[in-house]
DNA sequence: TTATAATATTAGAAATTGCTAATACAAACA
DNA sequence: TGTTTGTATTAGCAATTTCTAATATTATAA
C-alpha cells in the first residue's frame, strides 16, 4: 500500500497513543458525555483536557454537538475499541511467552 | 483499566505510528528479512532504519535472530496486521461518512 | 592480518508533542 | 446588563521523537 497510507494509518496510531486520549475513549465507551464529565474523570487540567479531545476529533476518533453551554462528546466508531482490545492482547500475549522464556 | 494499562497499550500504539515502522511492518508480512533486504525498500537512511527495527523490538513488536553478519527480523505475533487492517478500515469508514456529510 | 560488508550505537540538531497558565468566547443566569 | 459556568484557544516552555552524520562493532573475505 502507498505511503500516502501509512501516514493515515500512522496518524490514526498517534492520536490513540496517549495515556489520557485512551482514558478519554474508554469513558465514552458506554455513551456520550459533556466534557464537564469527562473533566473529573481525568488529572489533566482542563485546558489540556481540551487539548485532548481536539486531537481525538482531528482524526475523527470522536465527535462532538453542542447542547447549551455544554459540549458533549461520543466515539464516532466503536471499532476503535476493538483496536484498543488487540493492543491490550498483543501485550497479554507477549507477557505470556516472555514468561515462558524466563522460565526455560 | 488501570492507568499503567493505558501507559503500556499506548507504547504499543506510539510504535505503529511512524509511517516508516508501518512499511518496515509491512515488508515482513510474509516472512522473516534480513537488514540488507529491508533497507533497499525504505527511503530512510540505513542507521534510521536500525533506530526504528530498534523500537518495534523494543515494543515486542518484531524480533530477530543472527545469521552470519546478518540480523534477519521477524515479526513477533500476527495480530499486529490485524490492528493495522482494523486502523485502515476505520479510515475507510471515516472517508465515507464524510463523502455522505458532502453530498448532503 | 587487513579489508570489506552488515548492522548498531552515539551525539547533537531539528521537528514535533505535551503541558501550564493565561485569556477568550459563548451560553445561561441573576 | 453583569456574572458565572463550560469550553476552547493561545503562547511559550519542557519533554520527547526523529533525523543525520559520524563512529563502533562484528563477522566474513581476501
Amino acid at each position: 500500500m502507498s505511503n500516502m497510507a501509512n501516514q493515515l494509518v500512522s496518524n490514526v496510531f498517534k492520536a490513540l497513543a496517549h495515556p489520557t486520549r485512551l482514558q478519554i475513549i474508554k469513558l465514552l465507551r458506554d455513551g456520550e458525555l459533556c466534557v464537564c464529565d469527562i473533566l473529573p474523570n481525568l488529572d489533566s487540567e482542563q485546558s489540556n483536557t481540551s487539548q485532548h479531545l481536539t486531537i481525538l476529533k482531528n482524526q475523527g476518533i470522536v465527535e462532538s454537538r453542542k447542547d447549551g453551554s455544554k459540549v458533549i462528546y461520543s466515539v464516532r466508531n466503536r471499532e476503535v475499541y476493538d483496536m484498543i482490545t488487540q493492543a491490550e492482547s498483543l501485550i497479554l500475549r507477549q507477557m505470556e511467552e516472555t514468561k515462558k522464556q524466563l522460565l526455560k
